[in-house]
DNA sequence: TGTACATCAGTGAACGCGCGTTCACTGATGTAC
DNA sequence: TGTACATCAGTGAACGCGCGTTCACTGATGTAC
């Protein structure tokens, strides 16, 4: 073959990747796929060769995106790092500004809710999975308060993150982030 | 004059609150001002005489959106009632489903931080302000403890209403909303 | 009073542009006989 | 061993389409003299 073995795989990961991040930093409406494949070092026709259509390389980015953020759930929740410190890190302002390579959720959620049934099924999955993980984090309580506190922590994380960005007023986006992570931190202490 | 007194006044009006349904429930990218010409019974051709660019469409829609909600925070803090209702209504599955006369910051945020600063000006004002008001609405805690329960609270409202649009199960959505709804209105009114 | 001109909200065709998608083609390699 | 064909990732030009925006024009009314 005129390619290495595996190369077809690799391309298609870049392809993901640069996506991924155009996405998330832009949103998905407003990146088109001439500018990704470019960025890939592709021409516009091979696009096809490994995605159907741009809604399946949507629905992939999130999949992909969103497994990645479960994995690290996941990992804090074996390697018993506190709910504290996911709170923390996700409300940082490093976190704010680089929505690139950050929470898929906050960046394009709005979005996703208008997109077809499969692209939002695989975000449903996605999202449920992330929230049982979150509870489990939660040591105090009975299991449902532990997820309806999953829930509400999830939603302030989400909310804030998205005010933080939008807000044109450094002091204010500051402000947003502490209070809601003070806030979300007390929550998941609390009993 | 070939017009009533008013007329053209009333027509920019009809622009906006067509325009301003249709980017709450379809988001901004994603609609076009030959949509929303045609769905006010103008042609394309006469937008211009109203703005100057869809961006200070968008700029006057906002500002218009979001001076309503302002308003109906200080009417609610005028009449007494209580933060717990707003958060309820907020939550509510009516609110979820019709996101053309729903929240502009729930269904525009993540839009809004990728626009121009003009746009994100009329944004934060807005916010700063809602912000504040909410904050007047709670009774306990200093000055600064009601900021940022306001802060939070708010963040939650954002962030669940989002998430319970984007979830294609009914019986998650439906979750987000009561159990984000419950913790919201526990932070608003312990001490 | 009659006529000429100004005003202005709205018309509708056209502009260039970038979008997602298609497709005939390339060229390096592998396989069959 | 040499030759003919198959494979397939990628090329690059073209497709129709809808976008935001422009502009010459319309036609009803108001104003000036």
């Amino acid at each position: 073959m005129r390619y290495d073995k595996g190369h077809k795989d690799d391309t298609r990961r870049h392809i993901l990747d640069v996506a991924s991040t155009r996405f998330r930093k832009s949103g998905i409406a407003a990146v088109g796929l001439a500018g990704i494949m470019s960025e890939a070092g592709l021409t516009n026709g091979a696009f096809y060769t490994h995605f159907a259509s741009k809604e399946e390389l949507v629905r992939e980015v999130l999949n992909d995106a969103l497994t990645r953020r479960e994995e690290r759930h996941k990992a804090n929740l074996e390697n018993g790092i506190a709910l504290e410190t996911t709170i923390r890190d996700y409300l940082s302002t490093r976190h704010r500004d680089r929505a690139g390579t950050g929470c898929p959720t906050a960046a394009l959620v709005a979005e996703i809710a208008r997109h077809p049934k499969a692209t939002r099924d695989a975000f449903t999955g996605k999202v449920a999975d992330i929230i049982s993980l979150m509870a489990e984090q939660i040591r105090q309580g009975s299991a449902k308060e532990r997820r309806r506190k999953a829930i509400a922590i999830y939603s302030t994380m989400v909310g804030a993150l998205q005010l933080a960005r939008a807000v044109n007023d450094r002091e204010l986006s500051d402000e947003i982030l502490e209070d809601a992570a003070e806030t979300a931190v007390t929550i998941a202490s609390e009993s």
